[in-house]
DNA sequence: TTTAAATTCTACCTTAGAGTAGTAATTGAA
DNA sequence: TTCAATTACTACTCTAAGGTAGAATTTAAA
């Protein structure tokens, strides 16, 4: 019942950009150092995010990363898609595959409440909506 | 954001015993056929949830498995943590440790109201209040 | 032009969950 | 007593996530 490490990092890193939008660019070094994330680690998820256009990066010396698109434009949902993450409607409290009406799981009726508000959650929050001032990185 | 396979297994093992609490044994074999369960699989499982003290087992020739003891002393969340699932208040969303109201995580906002419904649904919800009805095994 | 700081790419190692295999131990029925 | 049905135990395989290593590539400063 937990996020996957990689989208924890990986909305980390985005929050990040989205709470520091002066118009420099920040590199894989410093962020690995301000978000104590392994520095390895982090480039390869830096690529993903990169191919997923959630960042634009720049090569070479003077190099970095900044965000591509505006924070408001950035969903918690979509991240979580990008590393499949909360992805598959199957995502079902006891996994029974595709349910109608008739033919639901013992947990059905208790999950439906939860589930909804953790959509909502994941659906409707933006990089722009997430809590900025005095956070933990 | 998943239970894990083990603890689906497991809840929907316990809620068979459940709604079928006549005064017979059910073999592991048998459970596997009817939950469709890899039997080698669940017999394993079987096992922990003897040592957890969920279920009774008789050994040899026509024994079998029953619950130990009343559905309703039987908490989701007890499930849980049997297989270090949910266990760790660590389940943060973003996991960075403990935190007080000053030190926060971007998300702690949003993802307050969401944990508490879950941690309601895992902590009050019993094998007794489950739906037993019309539903999947 | 050289060099150093950066991203990018490919390949590998580690770990934990999920599942399998085989065998020992138990026990009631025949 | 024998035997078959059962649980219990030990050890292994498979897979995907998490993480590491090293070299190739890009680019601007010196
Ligand atoms: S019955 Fe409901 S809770 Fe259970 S798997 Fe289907 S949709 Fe999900
Ligand atoms: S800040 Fe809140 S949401 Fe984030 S890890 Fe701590 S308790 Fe959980």
């Amino acid at each position: 019942m937990q996020l996957h490490n990689t989208s924890q990092y990986a909305i980390r890193v985005l929050n990040f950009f989205a709470n520091h939008s002066d118009d420099r660019l920040y590199s894989a070094k410093e962020l690995a150092e301000l978000l104590s994330i392994p520095y390895k680690f982090l480039t390869k998820i830096m690529g993903i995010l990169v191919k997923a256009e959630f960042i634009k990066s720049i090569q070479g010396r003077e190099g970095g990363y900044e965000l591509n698109k505006p924070a408001s434009q950035i969903k918690l949902i979509d991240i979580l898609n990008t590393f499949n993450d909360e992805t598959d409607n199957e995502s079902c409290i006891l996994g029974v595959g595709i349910c109608d009406g008739h033919n639901k799981c013992a947990l059905h009726d208790q999950w439906m409440q939860p589930k909804g508000l953790l959509r909502k959650m994941f659906e409707e929050t933006t990089l722009e909506n997430l809590t900025s001032a005095d956070c933990k990185l």
